[in-house]
DNA sequence: CCTTGACCTCAAGTTTACTTGAGGAATTAT
DNA sequence: ATAATTCCTCAAGTAAACTTGAGGTCAAGG
């Protein structure tokens, strides 16, 4: 590496885990904006590091790599991200976060009574239309257990 | 609806709220295993109504067709599934699930000490290593907000 | 200077979980 | 008996998140 602060695709790739292929994808879905040099390779910043570490964390967390590219928008353009900065975005992360945990928990809670009380099979289960809001996460429409009344053979 | 304890795909796809494609396609990956008329059309048996909502909520759940039907293979071939050997399964299903919400509460409670202490931008941070054998879900091996010491611009 | 390793672009392949469409047969309703 | 549904198979398409490969360029060391 050079004297300058700047980063080649292989270094940042090092630093960060990822595959020099992943960075360049992620440089196409907008979540690093590295300049180029003189023979059109690729520079980036040091502060990069730590963005790409927040894609990686992120996505540990279960977030897309368009919703990390919104928060990432959120950063500053000009200027190197503050600890405020990170902290900002840190506390819409965990807003989110919540909320999946609380759903996981809701869930896990009426598959809780379902095995205490064999609903599973019953006509009246409790993770009948446990779906709502929640449910719609998956592609197209869909009941939760949802099961006819004159179903019940055991 | 003939007399018979039957349902075509149709009414299958009505009752658990699916696509007929999705369920070809579960059937495809031993999701479950329907039986032909003369004429070569599927019949599901009742049971299969539960099977398949199963098979949502353990989505729901996060858990991927080929988990799911690493469960599902566990119910009895012959008879139709009791009371007890879905509260079985159900269990087994409750272990996984805690595991996922205890990796989810891990990682807030990190997230929380970094918002707390800015540590996103410090060379300490307790979400260095935090991935382990967590973060090894993802694809290829990657470090979690691993940062080099030597980068400190707040 | 010149070789070797790192980079570049662009196209195509991979996995998961399905959907869509074409072309045709079986059921059901009238 | 027909028309209208519903179903069948098989191939291909979709979205997400990347990887792999081909063919060629750039840069750093000896």
């Amino acid at each position: 590496m050079k004297a300058s602060d700047l980063l080649s695709i292989g270094e940042l790739a090092e630093r960060t885990g990822l595959a020099v292929s992943a960075i360049r994808f992620y440089e196409e879905k907008g979540l690093v904006h590295p300049i180029r040099n003189k023979g059109g390779q690729r520079r980036f910043l040091r502060a990069d590091i730590r963005r790409l570490s927040f894609v990686l964390v992120a996505q540990e967390f279960g977030f897309t790599i368009s919703e990390i590219a919104a928060q990432l928008g959120r950063l500053p353009e000009g200027r190197a991200p503050t600890k405020a900065d990170w902290t900002r975005i840190s506390r819409e992360f965990r807003k989110h976060l919540d909320l999946r945990i609380e759903r996981m928990e809701t869930l896990r809670d009426k598959l809780d009574a379902c095995i205490g009380c064999g609903c599973l099979s019953m006509k009246s289960c409790q993770l009948y239309n446990a779906g709502d809001a929640a449910a719609r996460h998956g592609r197209g429409p869909r009941y939760l257990l949802g099961d006819s009344p004159d179903v019940i053979e055991t």
